[in-house]
DNA sequence: CCTTCAGGTTAACGACCGCTAACCTCCCTG
DNA sequence: CAGGGAGGTTAGCGGTCGTTAACCTGAAGG
């Protein structure tokens, strides 16, 4: 699979100003008008490329949680027969270089869940929920005292932590990106060894 | 202060049943018509106690950082003296409280912030920002050697930590409100050490 | 050169939503 | 026992929003 240097597709546009409009100002708070100028075009002409407003989110949340299962997934094949201690930085780098590179996405993902039909709700839940259970297993081989409901709670926790990159100022007042991956990934190994510290 | 035995007043009814709503759905996505329908009266009837809706999510957020801070320093009042270590661990104790016992607040305090007129938004937010250089300077007591840009990343992701509890399983899958607790507080502690650990 | 079709446009419809108006009904109080 | 305010009610207005309908246009293809 090539990096892809080709221009992005319109649809690819409309996600990505989609998702940034989202989190700004949450699923209602924004109108296809909007999505619309973003792009370029205005209003209804969003519906040659999606089925309506509805779709637009579902597509997202799906890539979402798809993205992160199997980057999560990857990452166990490629570092397999390795310590479950490298497994797990991996698993955190993997989140963190989400968080940090996809911000919209990381907020949309925890906050919009709700605003799905059934069938789509179910299969973010779906995939949501092997992601935390591919991080349970491991974390519980880096950590074998470590119960299960506490592990579970403690992948649920160390997310929030990993997705507050949102909430670190804006832009320009960071650190530096490669500085807050470190502290991100140095928190989140003292978070899950302090858990598992009885 | 006597702790109250009252019933709540109709205006605490209605900001409880709202924030809750406003968590479940968003904003934008809660009408007044069900607001009043979940206190048992209807739609219009809500404005004999508010302006409007703006006005019910004012109050709920200023209500909630408010009442961080003001805790917050209540805390640091009655620990003073002793080590900064206990002072944290006060902090923290609050912090995990209100998040367990007021779960759809802390919701949405970082979610619809956006939401408010300029003049709310900016008492909010100041009301954030004092609580955050509260822990930020008890951090650096503990934490020396920690810089300050990394310790208000390092605080901020630990409300993200202590946030999650949304997260955690609905009701009766947790393990205990005070297992939970000390969870929590075991992780937050062991995230800001690490923070601080170069 | 004519056709077709992808990808736009504007107009407009129906539903919903926040809010106001107008009215009603207790209950407290002088 | 009058009366007045607190706290409801329903009807309805004005605006917004998602979506559809109808139409246009430029480029590709036989």
């Amino acid at each position: 699979m090539a990096t892809r240097t080709d221009a992005p597709t319109r649809r690819e546009q409309i996600l990505k100003e989609a998702a940034r409009l989202f989190a700004e100002r949450g699923f209602h708070g924004v109108g296809v008008d909007e999505i619309g100028a973003a792009v370029g075009i205005s209003g209804p002409g969003l519906y040659r490329h999606f089925a309506g407003k509805d779709a637009m989110l579902a597509e997202l949340l799906v890539g979402i949680s798809g993205q992160l299962l199997t980057g999560a997934k990857r990452r166990l094949a490629e570092v397999d027969g390795t310590p479950a201690e490298e497994v797990l930085d991996s698993l955190i780098e993997g989140h963190i270089d989400f968080a940090l590179d996809d911000r919209p996405l990381i907020t949309l993902h925890d906050r919009e869940l709700d605003r799905l039909r059934d069938s789509d709700r179910k299969l973010v839940r779906q995939l949501q929920r092997q992601y935390v259970e591919l991080w349970v297993s491991v974390l519980r081989e880096v950590y074998p005292g470590l119960a299960e409901p506490a592990a579970r709670s403690a992948v649920h926790s160390v997310f929030g932590l990993l997705n507050s990159t949102p909430h670190l100022g804006r832009a320009g007042s960071l650190p530096g990106r490669g500085t807050t991956a470190e502290l991100l990934h140095r928190m989140a190994r003292g978070a899950f060894a302090a858990a598992a510290t009885e």
